[in-house]
DNA sequence: GTCTATAAGATGATAGAC
DNA sequence: GTCTATCATCTTATAGAC
């Protein structure tokens, strides 16, 4: 998002931080109504953040306006303003809010699974507790897991806005990964490791991507929202893959 | 690109389309002039593309204004309408640009693989025929290819102007290569093939995008545009996938 | 073929009423 | 907290001079 713009004439303190500022309200409130307008503000913001998921999914972060997020939303541009300062504030806040769930699940699952397999850990099983969570999300975790994850692949294969905000989010869930895989492969190498992680890495967020084309190429014989299907295919094709590759020397 | 926008109001012939002019024009200009200026046309519309194809790369179809492309080639928007009509005129030139380019390289190299292999397919020859043009030309062909192929990246993960594109561009020589690795794979079934190529699909597009993640990931451990170290491990992890995952039931 | 000028409208952002 | 109204700017696209 460096296009040549105006440089924002006015540089006024971004957004008034609506939250924070609830704090300070003067306690002379109602019992019932600060709690009561809270879950009605958090309610708008999550609306706002839904809309703003969906349409950036589908359209990137040029592709969409503020109107149209207000408007999907329900809600008048204003507020958009008022609760997340600018664009590229709300693209920030639907990037952050699902990341730190799916990197605590997965975090959990590559503990648990360190921990039940013991001395005997494979490249499957490594592999396998890693994109369990991002696979159980997106089946069962409705449309928003969708959403999410289809923009976490335009963000993951998109230069400008994509290289900083994926390392952002989710190298030190990769680095625990790796450090799973090493006890599969004691022998790998640490570039040969990183770099098989980059094939995962482009295979799964194409997967989550959804754009159909699977659908078209085989004739609809595989669909793209058929993720039951994928899931086991994928565990045992990377856990191949990185087994060839880090043998080589 | 549906965004809500004014319907162009006037939907005249869209562009002059001036190579079929340039044959209609009055045979009484000098010898020598006509295909000098042609010459110099084609000239403007490259510098034109190579700038679009650039900008698209980075920023995607939307993160571009008809006037950065402009300014970036050195010639005037109007130029620019003239030539490609408007600017998803611009973007499907630069798609096609290439595109036929390397589907006669890859149809050329599996080809070639075929009729050397004979009886003797195998599933590490056949991936390598179908990536080596690919890495050849972005190794190789100078820095549009590298932009192109790093669009195409993009084009792939977005489901608003990828899935149909892709198709149009790339099917036929993703069907030829299924065909040759049936040979290597004569058990498999056609869905799992269709699934491991979407794999490696994933795979290469987040290859030529170059983010620069992994450099951060592996604290410069790999570098992003290291495609020659990248290829023949890519080979082999694909390789095996495809023979683990197809030899499933 | 290339440029100047401009139409016609969309966009991000803000101020201020309620 | 939410809405109305609006600014200043940017955008695509076209007409017409040369």
């Amino acid at each position: 998002m460096e296009r040549p713009k105006k440089a924002s004439p006015k540089p006024r303190a971004a957004a008034p931080a609506p939250v924070a500022r609830r704090a300070t309200k003067k306690a002379a409130a109602p019992a019932v109504a600060p709690s009561k307008k809270a879950a009605r503000s958090a309610k708008t913001q999550s609306r706002i953040l839904d809309a703003a998921e969906e349409l950036f999914s589908l359209h990137g972060l040029d592709g969409v306006t503020i109107r149209q997020i207000a408007k999907q939303a329900g809600v008048d541009t204003a507020l958009l303003h008022y609760y997340f300062g600018n664009k590229t504030g709300i693209f920030d806040a639907v990037l952050m809010r699902r990341a730190e769930i799916l990197n605590t699940d997965r975090l959990k699952s590559l503990d648990a699974y360190e921990a039940t397999a013991g001395k005997n850990v494979t490249v499957e099983g490594a592999i396998g507790a890693f994109l369990r969570p991002v696979f159980d999300l997106s089946i069962r975790g409705g449309r928003g897991w969708k959403n999410y994850n289809a923009l976490v692949a335009q963000v993951n294969n998109t230069p400008a806005w994509g290289g900083a905000s994926m390392s952002r989010s989710f190298d030190p869930v990769v680095h625990r990964l790796i450090a799973v895989l090493k006890r599969a492969l004691p022998k790998a190498r640490d570039a040969d490791l990183f770099w098989c992680y980059q094939l995962l890495s482009g295979a799964l967020t194409l997967t989550f991507s959804e754009t159909g084309r699977i659908d078209r190429l085989s004739n609809n014989l595989c669909r793209s929202g058929d993720l039951e299907a994928i899931e086991p295919l994928m565990i045992a094709y990377c856990a191949a893959g990185f087994r060839e590759a880090c043998k080589r020397k």
